[in-house]
DNA sequence: GTCTATACAACGATAGAC
DNA sequence: GTCTATCGTTGTATAGAC
């Protein structure tokens, strides 16, 4: 339900890409996109975007070195559509979907499990972007970080929401938020772990909600 | 008490190295080193391992490519040098206090501020380790992976004593070592973020520790 | 022990044929 | 819309003077 397809997704970096994309047929533009950042988020994903080559990305999409400079004009432009559009999508969902909740307790628990569950739809986008943030030009840093604030505070927001309905505790709101945001990042960062041991999204997602209630309730 | 001088440091992975390090007289080798690894820690800190060129690294040092290569023999093999170093003083000093501690209960707290002092003393190596393990060659990788069970099987160890001294109750042991594991690794990924709250490691460990609590006594 | 100068490979990016 | 061929640049690494 949360997440759009890839198609959906490409389909909507193309849309707003105008005069980036250079291939003006929706259709081919669209399967070439889906290509290259699979390819990208894949290549990255093991050794870094700034050690990927574009004769690495040519290999693995299939695409010539010339046909890929018709997706983008640089390899920093590359970056940024990714960044960007990533932002985007998830700011959108966690908004929808905590709107849609009613009192503090619910709204933490909806925003818990949205925040998990788009970060195992998109695992490989949130690994990037957390990875690559410090290695992004100044003007995108600022960007990547606004975002992680934005999301801390939407959890703030909860927690002090909850203290003035009187049904959560808590001394410190601003290190709580920040240890909320601290453990959903590590579902994406150690991915590795958890699916080595087979937990699933919902055990932690249900792990981290108790290991907060005890703290606050 | 916990942080060797850099001098300290720098002297034994020159004393482990010989064979790599070229450069005979301990007092001038001692002395760059120090200088080559505060640098390599320093600009990989802003735009990665990988990116920062031997050229990078022979302005900050003030030393010649030339002479750069009188102390590792290759950029691979200097990553290596910080990675296996880090790795042993952080391990050692980690068991040394544990050890001094009676009960699980007590073990926990020692844990926990020794594991966030250390990081604190060497933050901008954590930060390295951390953000290039991905683009280690695949021995290396294998080696830091090691070093992340380790650390958090010495907290798995920690609970399970204390579940068995009937002090702790824990659902799920392994869940509660990673998140531990979590809360610990965010205070030195973001260092930005706290210390722009001006949040202390003291108040950051206490934090950590209210909140495990609440959770398992 | 450190320097300057340089070799050589690999990179991002482009031009022009198809 | 995609390809091949190639440009200029920049990277790691080394040789030999000092």
């Amino acid at each position: 339900m949360l997440s759009l397809s890839r198609e959906e997704i490409c389909r909507e970096i193309f849309e707003g890409s105008r005069g980036k994309v250079k291939v003006k047929k929706p259709g081919i533009a669209v399967k070439n996109l889906e290509k290259i950042f699979d390819a990208t988020l894949a290549i990255s994903h093991h050794k870094g975007f700034h050690a990927m080559t574009l004769r690495d990305l040519s290999r693995e999409t299939g695409l010539s070195m010339g046909a890929l400079y018709s997706y983008f004009s640089s390899k920093d432009e590359l970056l940024d559509m990714i960044e960007n559009q990533g932002r985007r999508i998830i700011k959108r969902v966690l908004e929808e979907q905590i709107r849609k909740a009613k009192g503090a307790a619910e709204k933490l628990s909806i925003a818990l499990y949205t925040h998990l569950y788009l970060s195992e739809a998109y695992s490989r986008w949130f690994y990037f972007s957390y990875m690559e943030t410090k290695n992004l030009r100044k003007e995108q840093q600022k960007k990547a970080i606004e975002n992680e604030l934005f999301t801390e505070k939407i959890f703030m927001d909860i927690l002090d929401e909850g203290c003035r309905e009187g049904v959560f505790t808590i001394a410190d709101p601003p290190l709580t938020a920040a240890a909320i945001k601290a453990l959903l990042q590590d579902w994406y960062l150690k991915r590795w772990k958890y699916s080595r041991r087979k937990i699933t999204v919902e055990q932690y997602a249900q792990f981290i909600l108790d290991l907060i209630e005890a703290f606050i309730l």
